[in-house]
RNA sequence: GCUGUUGUAGCUCAGGGGUAGAGCACUUCCUUGGUAAGGAAGAGGUCGUGAGUUCAAUUCUCAUCAACAGCUCCA
C-alpha cells in the first residue's frame, strides 16, 4: 500500500498505481466528476496516471489555475482533431493554453483561407466531437516511431520539434481519431467540454521568429457549462467599455490625427489637465527626494548617440538624423535623456560629497515604432518619460535603488494599482551578443537589483532576455482592462553610460572615480500610465486628478447668478468647477454630467439660492441632500488631499 | 514590418451598381423645467485615397493609406 497525503494533510492508502481519479471517487462520485487533472508531488499530471509511490496529491478540478489550463490545453487537441476532420491535410503547429485564459493552436492551412463564417464551423464540429466524451490517451513512444508517424502525416513542423526533444521523454495523446505530440497533461475525456466558443483568428510567426512562415492562429476558450461561457463574453463587453481608446474620446481627453502622424497624441484640454495634475504630484514627491530638476532639447547630436552606444544599437531603427542645410551637421531626435543628463553631470567637476546627483526632467522623446505596435496611448511614436537619472557611488547604489522603488510604491499607492508584479528583466541566458559592458558590471547591476528587491520584499518575477542593452531593469508590470501587460515603472542599474561617457568624481583619497547611474521612471511614461489609469478606473479619476471636480447645474437661468456665485467660492478654493448653463431640463444637465463621470453635481434652484445652500449630487451615487456651501468645500478638499479613490 | 478584419456626417451605426439615411452632437426658435434624454426647424457627407471593370461605382476588382486583433519588436 502507498500512502497519498491530501492537502487537508490527511493521509489515506491505496494500491500501487492507484489514479487520482480513483482516489477522487474513494472520496465521492462528484468529486470525480469534476476532477481535471492531479498535482502529484507537485507536478500536474492526468488524473488517470498510475500513482506508485508515497506521494502528496491534490486534485485538480475547474476552480484551480492549473485544471482551467488542463482542459484548455485539451480543448486545443479538440480543436486540433475537428480542424483535421473539417480541413484535411491540416499541418499542426502549437497549441497550448494560453495564462489569461483559454487556449489557440498555430496551423498550416496550406492556401486554404478561414474566416469568421470557418470559426462558428469549426464550434459546431467542436460541439459534436466534445459530445462523444473520448477519453485522451497517453503513449510512450520512442523517438523513431514518433519520426515516423510525423513523417507518414507530412507535418514538418511536428517534426521539427521532435528533433529537438530526447528520446525517452516523447509522448503522444489521443483522442477519438486524433492523435498529437504533447507532454500533457489533458482531462479525462473530452465530455468535460461543454461551451466553446473560438474568439479570433491571427498570424503568428513559427516559433516566434519574424524569419519564419506565418501560420494561423486560431484562439478560442472553453467551459464546463454555458452559464460560464456567457459570464465570460459579458466580462469581455464590459472590459471593451474601459477601453481607454474608447474613454479618451468620450471623455475628450485625447486624439490623434493622421495629418500630425501615426502615434503621436494630440492632448486635449481635460487630457492637459489631468496630465498636468500627475506631473505636480510627483515634481512635488521628488523634491522632497531631492531630486533637482533639469530641461534639455528635443534633439541632441548624432555624435551623442554614437558616444552613448544608442546610435550603434538603434540607429538603423530610429527616426533617421536630421541635418542642417549648411555645415551637414547631424542631429537625432532624442529618444531617451540619459545622454543630456550625462553631459549635465559632466558640466563641472563632481566630489564625492556632492553624489548622488539627481537629474529630473519629464522629458519629451520619440521612437520609431513599427507600424502595428502602435496602440493608442500605450505604444506611441512620442511620448514623455517622468525620467530621473541618479548619479552615485558604489557604495551608495543600494540605498538609492531602495529609495527609488519606495518612491515607485509611492506613486502606485496614491493611485490604488495594487494589482502589479515587479519584474527582474535580466540577461539572455545564451545570447550575450546584444549587450555592451564588461560582466563584471553586469554582474553587480544584476546583484543589486535583485537584493534591493528581496530587501523591499516584493512580490517578483524573473524575465530572462528582458534587460536592456546597456543594464538589467526592475520593470514594475500592470494589466489593462483586457489583462494585457503594460510596463509602467522601471528602474534601471547602469555602469556601461558611465563609462562612455568618462563620467567621474573625486574621491576622498583625492582619486578619479567613476559613478554609477540609475535610470528610473515611475509611470515609465505619462502617455502609458494615464492609458492604464484610464482603464483601471474606468475613466472616474479620483477627486484630485479629475479635470473637471464639480458641474454646477442651474435648474433655469433665475438660478444663473448664484450659479456664477457659488462657481466664484469655489474657484477661491481652487476646486475645479463648471457651470451647465444651458437651456435644457436639469434631467437631461444631471445625465450628461453624470454620463461625463463628473465626480459632484450641484443641483442650484430657488430654494438653494434662499437659503445659501448647494443641493449635492454624488456621480453613480445620487442626491446626497443640500448642505452649506462652506461644507461642501471642506468636503472636496479633504476628498483631494487625503487623494481618496472614486470609490 | 507580417497575417487577418474593418473604413459611410463631429460620434455611434444602417444601407446598397442608377451620385445617400437614422440617433446623438451642432445652429436657431419655442420652452424656465427640481435629480439620468422637453419640442420644432435647420445646417452638415465628392461613402478613407487612387486606379480598373461598367452606359453608370459609395456599392464589384486591384492597389494604397489608416484603425482594430494577434505575431515580431520595444533604448
Amino acid at each position: 500500500m502507498i500512502n497519498i497525503t491530501l492537502p487537508d494533510g490527511a493521509v489515506r492508502q491505496y494500491e500501487p498505481g492507484v489514479s487520482a481519479l480513483d482516489i477522487a471517487k474513494s472520496i465521492s462520485e462528484g468529486l470525480a466528476r469534476k476532477v481535471l487533472s492531479a498535482k502529484v508531488n507537485g507536478e500536474v499530471i492526468d488524473a488517470t496516471r498510475p500513482i506508485t509511490t508515497d506521494s502528496t496529491l491534490q486534485l485538480l478540478t475547474w476552480s484551480d489555475k492549473e485544471g482551467k489550463s488542463t482542459m484548455w490545453h485539451s480543448s486545443a487537441h479538440l480543436m486540433a482533431e475537428a480542424l483535421e476532420a473539417l480541413y484535411p491535410g491540416v499541418k499542426l503547429g502549437i497549441g497550448p493554453a494560453i495564462e489569461g485564459g483559454g487556449f489557440y493552436y498555430d496551423i498550416d492551412l496550406g492556401d486554404r483561407q478561414i474566416g469568421e463564417e470557418d470559426l462558428r464551423k469549426i464550434e459546431v464540429k467542436m460541439n459534436e466531437l466534445a459530445k462523444q466524451s473520448s477519453v485522451y490517451v497517453r503513449k510512450e513512444v520512442s523517438k523513431a516511431d514518433a519520426l515516423q508517424y510525423f513523417t507518414e502525416k507530412q507535418d514538418q513542423y511536428k517534426l521539427e520539434l521532435i528533433e529537438g526533444l530526447n528520446d525517452g521523454d516523447i509522448t503522444f495523446y489521443t483522442q477519438g481519431g486524433f492523435t498529437d505530440l504533447c507532454k500533457g497533461p489533458h482531462i479525462p475525456n473530452t465530455g468535460f467540454i461543454k461551451a466553446i466558443k473560438l474568439t479570433n483568428i491571427a498570424g503568428a510567426y513559427w516559433r516566434g521568429n519574424e524569419k519564419n512562415k506565418m501560420l494561423t492562429r486560431i484562439y478560442g476558450i472553453t467551459f464546463p457549462n454555458q452559464k460560464e461561457l456567457d459570464e465570460h463574453l459579458t466580462l469581455l463587453e464590459e472590459a471593451k467599455k474601459r477601453d481607454h481608446r474608447k474613454l479618451g474620446k468620450e471623455l475628450e481627453l485625447f486624439t490623434f490625427s493622421e495629418k500630425v502622424g501615426l502615434g503621436l497624441p494630440l492632448w486635449l484640454p481635460k487630457g492637459a489637465m489631468l496630465r498636468e495634475r500627475l506631473q505636480q504630484f510627483l515634481q512635488k514627491a521628488q523634491m522632497d527626494s531631492g531630486y533637482l530638476p533639469v530641461v534639455t532639447p528635443h534633439i541632441g547630436s548624432k555624435q551623442l548617440y554614437v558616444t552613448s552606444g544608442h546610435y550603434e544599437k538603434y540607429g538603423k531603427d530610429s527616426f533617421q538624423p536630421i541635418s542642417t542645410p549648411e555645415e551637414g551637421e547631424e542631429f537625432l531626435l532624442k529618444p531617451m535623456n540619459c545622454p543630456h543628463h550625462c553631459e549635465i553631470y559632466k558640466a563641472s567637476p563632481k566630489s564625492y560629497k556632492d553624489l548622488p546627483v539627481r537629474l529630473a526632467e519629464f522629458g519629451t522623446v520619440y521612437r520609431y515604432e513599427q507600424h502595428g505596435e502602435l496602440h493608442g496611448l500605450t505604444r506611441v511614436r512620442g511620448f514623455t518619460q517622468d525620467d530621473a537619472h541618479l548619479f552615485c557611488r558604489p557604495d551608495q547604489v543600494k540605498e538609492e535603488f531602495i529609495k527609488v522603488i519606495d518612491l515607485v510604491l509611492y506613486v502606485f499607492k496614491s493611485l490604488n494599482f495594487t494589482d502589479y508584479t515587479a519584474q527582474i528583466s535580466l540577461r539572455d541566458k545564451e545570447d550575450r551578443s546584444k549587450y555592451i559592458g564588461t560582466d563584471e558590471n553586469w554582474n553587480l547591476a544584476e546583484q543589486a537589483i535583485i537584493e534591493s528587491a528581496r530587501e523591499k520584499g516584493l512580490n517578483t518575477v524573473v524575465e530572462y532576455g528582458e534587460a536592456a542593452f546597456y543594464g538589467p531593469k526592475l520593470d514594475f508590470m500592470v494589466k489593462d482592462a483586457l489583462g494585457r501587460k503594460w510596463q509602467l515603472g522601471t528602474i534601471q542599474v547602469d555602469y556601461n553610460l558611465p563609462e562612455r561617457f568618462e563620467l567621474e568624481y573625486i574621491g576622498a583619497d583625492n582619486a578619479k572615480h567613476r559613478p554609477v547611474m540609475i535610470h528610473r521612471a515611475p509611470f515609465g511614461s505619462l502617455e502609458r500610465f494615464i492609458a492604464v489609469l484610464i482603464e483601471h478606473v474606468a475613466g472616474k479619476f479620483p477627486l484630485w486628478l479629475a479635470p473637471t471636480q464639480v458641474k454646477i447645474l442651474p435648474i433655469s437661468d433665475k438660478s444663473q447668478a448664484y450659479a456664477e456665485k457659488v462657481a466664484e467660492l469655489l474657484k477661491n478654493s481652487e476646486i475645479r468647477a463648471e457651470i451647465d448653463d444651458r437651456s435644457e431640463k436639469i434631467g437631461k444637465k444631471i445625465r450628461e454630467a453624470e454620463l461625463a463621470k463628473i465626480p459632484y453635481m450641484l443641483v442650484l434652484g430657488e430654494k438653494e439660492a434662499t437659503d445659501n445652500l448647494v443641493a449635492v449630487r454624488r456621480q453613480a451615487k445620487g442626491d446626497l441632500g443640500t448642505m452649506e456651501i462652506k461644507n461642501f468645500i471642506d468636503l472636496i478638499t479633504d476628498e483631494v488631499i487625503n487623494r481618496k479613490p472614486f470609490e
